[in-house]
DNA sequence: CGATTTTTTGAATCATATCAACGTACGTGG
DNA sequence: CCACGTACGTTGATATGATTCAAAAAATCG
């Protein structure tokens, strides 16, 4: 189960994966299993634990004042989860984070996270998945701006097609900054203009 | 001029920055003054340059299909400034940033940047703002999804006063997502009901 | 001062939200 | 294996917030 964390290491770095490095990974990844709907954060609370995701499918969302849930990220296998905000700084989160499935991840508290580092290549996985995130918000701001409702349901069944088989439609409206409702009668008239 | 990105750095990392370490970093900033209106990146370019900016103003945005511009971020003095996905992966940004002052920038060219990194203290303060970039985009994500356009401009003229000052409506319109027309209405309505 | 940019206002229109009802699918316990 | 409850998706009617286009008013700059 750890293999993937490591294919995933060396995806994204140029400095390989010595034995010994994956020996000292392997002693602070605590693997746990999540089921569906059971917590890995919750709002308030200091995410104390990141978490690589091996296999299954999680949420992160804040609830708003009315109690509207808003879904921030969808994570997928081979994603890294957890709020950093709150991992960094240890400070409470706003974020909820639920297992959407069943869930296997590979948990590793922030002390072991920073141990982590000092190995070149998770330096580099750090530095490369950090960038990412930046600019996959910073294209998040600018497609809820810039386009309209049914542009940025098109930019995702592009980006991320697996999403729409492995979360439901409200789920999917609500990470689309739309009501379930709208995303419903967006969807029936494009698939009836793509004939 | 460079004694401003030091105490920058001396405020965002617990490691001190000796003699050494500040001579390093002169000799690798280049200074610059950017007028009003001149660039520092345009669309298709690689950011091939970070910017600390020690005085002035500037903004970056992007342009949709219909031509209408997009404030992403609006920046003041010590504020680093580029476009960290470009800059990074040297691939073409999707971008543009100019100086909505008279802005006074020191310029660092990437692999500088890297070396500069190896100094404890810039390795720090490096870690904290990408952090807090992350945490806003965050948070700027959560605004436009789950609030209103007058809980937005609320919450700028909260957080960021100075922004009001330094850059006209139609900009800060741009920047929370809305026109400039509505922006004006919010306004006249805002005010009267502050009394 | 005139020229340009910025802000305001009005009227019409559009996109999306809201509320409510109904249909459908799914999974669990009897 | 069926019946029932719960979650999910669709549809309709109406309301609302924000946009668009146009024009006037106000502010700013050289």
């Amino acid at each position: 189960m750890h293999e993937a964390l490591f294919t995933y290491i060396r995806q994204r770095s140029t400095t390989p994966l010595t034995g010994e490095d994956m020996n000292f990974l392997k002693s602070m990844l605590l693997p746990k299993k999540f089921r569906k709907g059971e917590y890995m954060l919750v709002e308030g609370e200091v995410c104390k634990l990141g978490g690589f995701i091996v296999k299954g499918a999680m949420r992160q969302y804040s609830v708003d004042d009315k109690g509207v849930e808003h879904v921030i990220q969808l994570l997928l296998e081979n994603w890294w989860v957890g709020d950093r905000e709150s991992f960094e700084k240890e400070t409470p989160s706003l974020y909820y984070i639920d297992a959407w499935e069943e869930t296997e991840v590979l948990l590793i508290p922030k002390n072991s996270y920073d141990a982590m580092k000092r190995i070149p290549a998770v330096a580099e996985m750090d530095n490369t998945i950090i960038n990412k995130h930046v600019s996959a918000l910073q294209k998040r701001v600018r497609d809820i701006i810039g386009l309209t409702a049914i542009e940025r349901y098109e930019n995702l069944v592009q980006a991320h097609p697996e999403f729409l088989q492995r979360f439901p439609q409200r789920i999917i409206a609500s990470y689309l900054g739309i009501t379930q409702e709208t995303l419903s009668r967006l969807r029936h008239n494009y698939k009836s203009s793509e004939v």
